[in-house]
DNA sequence: GCAATAGTGTCTGTCAGACACTATGAC
DNA sequence: GTCATAGTGTCTGACAGACACTATTGC
């Protein structure tokens, strides 16, 4: 019986998403070199000169796709097998990034993450980056971290379609509203947003947030799906 | 500037923690090549041939180290930067592994996690076994895992000392019983533990039990250290 | 009887869920 | 006034924590 120890491939797998319009979106990139376009999410190697660690280079390669930096990023997992890739043992850390919806970036080349099926990814790509969303959808029921995605200045009502639309779930808004508030991690700003009905608080998130657990999961109610 | 695209090191780390006497064990193996003892916890590459996945590789490596199957193994992290190893920049993912506390092996290799500064491990095999007991600590908050830690047999106050050895905190019984029985996980068996005093329930795990998530976390008091 | 350990009854506090209610703007 | 959305009051239920209580054994 023969033992290898040779090394496996290592490359980071990034799943960055954002919130536009009460859906998530993430980011995909094509790939060269195929006859037909096929979507992938970000990734690459390690620059072993630059990088000083892991996160180093998900930040990294974050900002050079997309041109902006994410203020979270999670390690999701590590997979490694000989069949995901073509090119043999592949191992891939796999991390998710969130961006605040306040950059003024342009759709191109975001997809909404319930329309994926229609389009052409790469590898396991799909699969990694319902991990993603899995993952993030855990956390919204437990954490603050949706609130990353915030812009600077939001209602209430913003942050609350903001955890439904990674939840898939609705949720009660007095309770939603006790939990947030109690936990102190927005402020009031002076300023009320004005509609075409009552004006509504504007907040900001507090200085130095990063997470907050939560004692309690939140459920909220399954969407119907239209 | 000059970027490198060459491939980092690989390794697994794994540490094992078994249950006696009251005190999680951590398993260590001497180092070869040092002037001192110095201890590492288990480690290795993947067979390129043989392992089908990462999970199948620390599987291997558990038993290739102990002789016994772990039956429970949770990937904690992946770790890499320039500076944990003197061989340059290297990635590790970093796992835990339970066995049961019914296995009759000798303590030989295996410290008491509340001792470990008084030895000397390599790199960083510290930091990385307190990042694994971090996490069981959190998972003993909220879901069964210990209950892999335990032999076939088992009475609810054995169950209970488990968990309070890894949370580091002393439960109350009435809530800890309430929570495991409602749950559903163990299964009393026509037998009772007989000694000096009231004879105790004897339990069996529910087959199939993988993990089970409790719906709010258990904190306990926090032990008083001697 | 006593000591020791197993196991229960039951009250409290916290917090999510539910839902009806009031408040304040545009028109 | 109506409509729309913001925001509150308050009851319920689930479940952890606390703690005193009873139960069953060996001696």
């Amino acid at each position: 019986m023969l033992t290898t120890t040779s090394e496996p491939f290592f490359a980071l797998e990034v799943a960055i998403f954002r919130m536009c319009h009460h859906q998530l979106y993430v980011y995909l990139q094509p790939m060269l070199n195929q006859p037909e376009t096929v979507w992938s999410i970000v990734n690459g190697g390690i620059d072993l000169v630059h990088d000083k660690n892991i996160d180093n280079s998900v930040r990294r390669l974050i900002e050079s796709a997309i041109g902006v930096e994410s203020p979270y990023i999670e390690q999701v997992k590590t997979i490694g097998n000989a069949t995901r890739h073509p090119q043999g043992w592949m191992v891939a850390a796999v991390y998710y990034g969130v961006i605040s919806q306040s950059v003024n970036l342009p759709l191109d080349n975001w997809f909404a993450v319930n329309q994926l099926e229609k389009h052409d990814l790469a590898f396991d790509h799909l699969a990694l980056i319902y991990s993603c969303l899995k993952r993030i959808k855990d956390k919204a029921q437990y954490t603050s971290v949706p609130l990353h995605m915030m812009p600077p200045e939001f209602t209430l009502t913003d942050l609350q379609h903001c955890f439904e639309t990674i939840l898939l779930s609705n949720i009660e808004k007095k309770s939603f509203r006790r939990r947030i508030l109690d936990a102190g991690l927005i402020v009031p700003l002076d300023k009320e947003r004005r509609g075409r009905s009552r004006p509504a608080q504007l907040y900001r998130v507090k200085r130095g947030h990063i997470i907050h657990h939560f004692s309690r999961k939140m459920h909220g109610k399954s969407k119907d799906f239209a």
